[in-house]
DNA sequence: GTGAAAGCGCTAACAG
DNA sequence: CTGTTAGCGCTTTCAC
């Protein structure tokens, strides 16, 4: 806390006004006469003075600080999450507290505390898992605002997310329009409870009478870089005949696609391979990726724009909403149509 | 800010204690008796109270917070730091308050204020300019506790930093050992006032005694991969005979291979790349790439350090340090001897 | 127009 | 062992 900053009091003394009138005049109160205001800037201006949010935020209540807690900004998704929530909140004055839960339930619940003790006016949180909700829901039972970036349309709290069902849906679908018949999907299948994926992707099989088979989902270790090599390379050593395959984000994909042309394997020509959240290194890779797109900007722009209103809204909370983002394909190099041979 | 939470006062009517009372038990004192502090824990626990920080920061003039100021979170080694700055400070009982100049001068000013107003203990700066910095040596001046994670040794500041020079020295040495003689480098060549990776460029081709040629270094619009990409597109059609280019990120690097790769320049036996920051992309590209790491854990823990021994000292602060890093090189697969044909 | 007083929720100093 | 008082820096209400 900045060793001696200047305080109302100072200025009142300098200037000979008292406390109140200082204060009247910073904020711009009509009831001030020019001059007054005048003589009063000049001398805060000169005491190099800046309000002290702490104790206005103990009498106002409110701290205009909103917290983010993601589970790992090294995700390339959530680094732009970060950023985008961060420019957005400074827009509209709040400031951006920043909390990592590493993935870890246990960190995550210390992080929300340590939130609330701080008087943060409302909380963003991409849960680490989807499902165990518990102590969210407890939250704004309490009328704490609080909304997810991923959605779970019965938890019973607010969220704005990408459709992540909607997404492989559409992405397994392409690919079986394209003429694939067996599409390969990296996906814990729902060890965190986060089944969404793997849903849609069940349910764009079913929609194309293409039976599914076990042997094609294959459980990385995590969404990065070397999962997914390493789930291709279990893959291939399946041998399974899988001609495309599905990815949890770009950067498994890239490992994929890392694993394919050090194997000699084409792509798309041999294996088709779709990421999933449009990052700029999936865009810019060597063979550049098809992904689902994650539309940042809009799903940010609706989450920020629900906690304020909840922040904003009078007595109990309203009703939870949640609100799914449909996401779009992008398709670029890394898939074609099955080709004839 | 949670609608209504409860107080000591709340717990301490309920119980029949005084406040005082209450805050002691709650924080452990001794002189409070076991029974006493039970039932007192007790009504906190049904109350589901917890402590009201901005009251604590009030009255204990320190917030334990600190803030974060880089020009960009996008920038991977930035995110690398944002992420392990909040973890290592979190595990110290400090909360990051987070935001993003960006490389706004103006922005950068702003949420500097916005920090201060928020009597956070202390600051980590990445500034977006790294030679203008009296704003910042104005506030330390004022015995704020400042760190930069940007050096210069006689900016009168703190900080802790990544020795560029020392990193562009010794990969183009490296370079210039293994027979390569026209060397490119993508920089903007001080435009930001940063120019720690020419100088180190142009200390090591004095050192090898090999000519500067103002015609191998191309100014890139950016350190991102579409920069890169367009950097060596650049450099290519001044056809100048380069067989090596040090590139400002990996990010820029993996722009430059994508063109390689995509202009049938084989990497790196036609062209040698270097890269900076050591980042994930860059290690599992198609061609893994050569790169100056950046010792994030190392840099963090003691800019860290100094921010939080600058916090606990008394009276004025001391003397100004800063900490330069030494890089190492990784050599992988994006650099090789300059082949003799 | 301006000032005095009370209070936000907490801790610290001092009594008893 | 526990309670009372004062005060952190600010805003708000109400007098003058």
């Amino acid at each position: 806390m900045g060793k001696s900053a200047a305080r109302l009091k100072d200025i009142a003394e300098k200037t000979g006004f008292s406390v109140n009138t200082v204060s009247l005049a910073l904020r711009g109160s009509p009831r001030i006469p020019d001059e007054t205001r005048r003589q009063i800037s000049e001398a805060a201006e000169q005491l190099n003075y800046l309000p002290n949010q702490v104790a206005k935020s103990l009498v106002l209540k409110e701290t205009k600080s909103i917290g983010l807690i993601l589970t790992d900004i090294t995700n390339p998704v959530l680094t732009a999450v970060a950023q985008a929530v961060e420019l957005e909140l400074s827009k509209r004055g709040y400031l951006t507290l920043f909390a990592t839960s590493n993935s870890n339930p246990e960190l995550e619940r210390k992080m929300i505390e340590s939130f609330r003790a701080r008087r943060a006016d409302g909380m963003l949180v991409f849960p680490c898992n989807h499902r165990k909700l518990d102590h969210i829901r407890q939250l704004r039972a309490r009328n704490y605002p609080v909304v997810l970036l991923v959605g779970d349309p019965d938890a019973g709290v607010d969220a704005v997310c990408m459709d992540e069902r909607a997404g492989a849906f559409k992405a397994v679908s392409h690919l079986l329009e394209n003429g694939h018949r067996r599409v390969a999907i990296f996906d814990g299948s729902g060890q965190e409870g986060n089944r969404e994926k793997i849903d849609g992707y069940k349910m764009a099989l079913a929609a194309a009478d293409v039976a599914f088979d076990d042997a094609l989902v294959v459980a990385p270790n995590g969404h990065d870089v070397r999962s997914g090599y390493q789930a291709m390379e279990a893959l291939a050593a399946r041998d399974v005949g899988a001609t495309a395959v599905i990815c949890p984000t770009d950067s498994a994909a890239l490992g994929a696609l890392r694993y394919c042309v050090r194997h000699g394997i084409r792509v798309p020509q041999d294996m088709a391979i779709f990421g999933f959240d449009n990052t700029e290194f999936g865009e810019h890779a060597v063979t550049a990726l098809s992904s689902v797109n994650y539309d940042i900007g809009a799903i940010t722009k609706l989450a920020i724009d629900r906690v304020i209103s909840l922040i904003n809204s009078e007595g109990d909370l309203p009703q939870a909403e949640v609100t799914q983002v449909e996401p779009d394909l992008v398709i670029r190099e890394s898939t074609a149509p099955l080709s004839a041979d």
